[in-house]
DNA sequence: ACATTAATTGTGT
DNA sequence: ACACAATTAATGT
């Protein structure tokens, strides 16, 4: 990990100079540990969240009990719902969680209808952002709707092997279970399986993918 | 160093 | 899903 990439760093493809010095003077650096939440249920949002770095994963709370992992945000990633939230004033339907050590720059509200019309770059900015979170949001329904729990699980293991730069992901069955809102007796059991057939290596604590 | 407890993981029903 | 066994880490004495 790089630990101290600058806005400039990671945008700098993204948005135009003018823009960035904007953003550097305006944004509030937030400094986040892992488990930090970020954003929680029928919380209004501040400020528009640009990831500097670190990874963030979204979480909605399910209809009876437990929550639901939807996707994870990595750098150069700002958060849609938060957009959404910002523009209409709405409460967040979603828990933000960090995932490991990282930073976001909050930008004020007001900004973001302001650079909507004052920078190209911008515009395209939040309409990428809706998009890919758009996709990744249908193929998180492709998975629950459609998957079984060991595809999930695979899925799972390679995204966080992704975000945390690492082969080792080090998670207890029972933390995986809750991100995935299962049991941990199923992915105990299903870790075992992919155990078996080389996939992975199981250690307290951490589990190793071949 | 040892005993006790809690947390994590494995297995059978 | 539940219960329980086995294993390991954490803590106190």
């Amino acid at each position: 990990m790089n630990p101290k990439e600058t806005i400039a760093d990671v945008y700098a493809a993204v948005f135009e100079k003018e823009l960035l010095n904007e953003i550097s003077k305006l944004a509030l650096l937030i400094e986040f540990d892992e488990d930090d939440v970020l954003i929680d249920f029928g919380q209004f949002i501040k400020g528009i969240p640009l990831l500097v770095s670190g990874a963030i994963k979204i979480m909605r709370e399910d209809f009876d009990e437990g929550e639901l992992l939807l996707y994870f945000l990595e750098k150069g990633d700002t958060c849609a719902m938060t957009m959404a939230c910002c523009m209409g004033e709405k409460q967040s339907e979603i828990r933000a969680i960090a995932e490991n050590k990282g930073l976001v720059a909050m930008i004020p509200v007001g900004k973001m209808e302001e650079w909507m019309s004052k920078y190209k770059s911008w515009r395209a900015f939040v309409f990428n952002s809706y998009n890919s979170r758009f996709n990744e949001l249908l193929s998180a329904i492709d998975n629950i709707a459609f998957k079984h729990m060991d595809q999930r699980l695979e899925e799972y293991l390679n995204e966080k092997s992704k975000i945390n730069d690492s082969n080792v992901v080090t998670q207890t069955h029972q933390q995986i279970a809750y991100d995935l809102n299962t049991s941990r007796v199923v992915i105990s059991r299903l870790l075992k399986a992919m155990e078996n057939e080389g996939k992975i290596k199981l250690n307290r604590n951490n589990i190793e993918l071949l």
